[in-house]
DNA sequence: GCCACGACTGAGCAAGCGCTTAGCATGCGC
DNA sequence: GCGCATGCTAAGCGCTTGCTCAGTCGTGGC
């Protein structure tokens, strides 16, 4: 099987719940055109060509372009949030906890990084009030883990001189594997998750032996 | 002096160097249009309008949008290069060169957000060759840093397990100040610089007293 | 005074855009 | 067997896009 079908089928899976089957294939058609072009770059055509169908039957099951990419934005930041919030409801120390998180939420971005690109590149393209929405499940994201961050510089685990800058910039360091990650990389999801861990918990002085 | 009209300000220093005054204003009004909605979402009359001109002017000075687009790529890639340069090129440890380089990499990527975002985040509507060019100076960058990083560890100064992956995420989480960093946020550019330049060193087992 | 020339505009072209509509199959309840 | 909802397509509407071109304006050389 070929990296290209490979791919497909990880989009198709991914969204495995949309129902009926021709909503389904659409939205991971859009999935991979946006990712590949853009949102704006992507035409409706070439939506609905890529799910095999006429241009009109979109509309059947979607009101219009920018409903797509909402509910891609919304299906991936809340996948993201979960991932991030088992993380920060787990047992152990806070380094045990930042560490599950960096490694969950940076490898998703490397493993998704179709749909992370979207969810992360195109949230000026959405509505004003899907905008909102979105921006909510970011805020949440953001605070589960500035929490973490706060409890390990408050049990002096971690030596952190802004938590907030730190939390921000450890958010960014793992959202950009977005950017710039390809499935031919010489890096696995695994393995960039890894790496990211041991790269933060150094960054919040609590580099593990 | 409101907020717009000192970026604007900013903008034209910035490109204070191009010749004639039409051009000039093009390339800046294009800058604006092209961070704010992105390439694919401004058009042509959008970036002439914002100049003071008729959509037919822009052709006078340009050939085409992509043109646009290429010229503020290349400046802004060649601009970002010599930061790095100098950095690398400048006396003293891989901890101070270090240092030097994520300060100045990141607040350039704070201060001039415009432009960087342009440069780190429309790669893909580059036309090809164009892309190459822009490609080639990308690489030279990422050279640069990870000699140093390279340097470090060879010296015992850093402790890190894999220099191209570090290198990498250091030069991401730079790269991505552009995303998220707004002129009305709660840090300037110099803290910008500071903050990550601190937590780098944390990354490479370096971190300064 | 007049011409040549570069900078610029108003009008507009061909192509492509998001989206709509009319109509055609299919399958279900009765 | 029939009516009808459902899922889809072919055609195309109104509009915007990147870009062009004929012509106007202002200016410097002679």
């Amino acid at each position: 099987m070929g990296a290209e079908a490979e791919r497909t089928d990880q989009v198709a899976e991914e969204w495995a719940g949309v129902a009926p089957d021709a909503a389904q294939r659409l939205v991971g058609a859009a999935v991979e055109a946006f990712a590949e072009r853009g949102y704006h770059a992507t035409t409706t055509r070439d939506i609905a060509g890529r799910a095999g169908m006429s241009p009109a039957a979109l509309y059947i099951h979607y009101k219009t372009k920018e409903e797509l990419l909402y509910r891609i934005s919304v299906t991936g930041h809340e996948r993201a949030l979960k991932i991030m919030s088992a993380a920060a409801e787990a047992e152990g120390t806070a380094a045990d906890r930042l560490c599950r998180a960096v490694r969950a939420f940076a490898s998703w971005h490397a493993e998704r990084h179709t749909t992370a690109r979207i969810i992360q590149y195109e949230l000026k393209a959405l509505g004003e009030e899907h905008y909102a929405e979105i921006a909510d499940l970011r805020r949440r994201t953001d605070r589960l883990l500035r929490e973490i961050i706060q409890d390990g510089t408050d049990a002096g685990e971690f030596s952190v001189r802004d938590v907030p800058g730190t939390t921000l910039a450890v958010l960014s360091l793992c959202v950009d594997v977005a950017r710039w990650f390809t499935a031919d990389g010489k890096r696995t999801p695994d393995q960039v998750g890894e790496l990211y861990a041991d790269l933060v918990l150094g960054m919040v002085g609590a580099r593990r032996p």
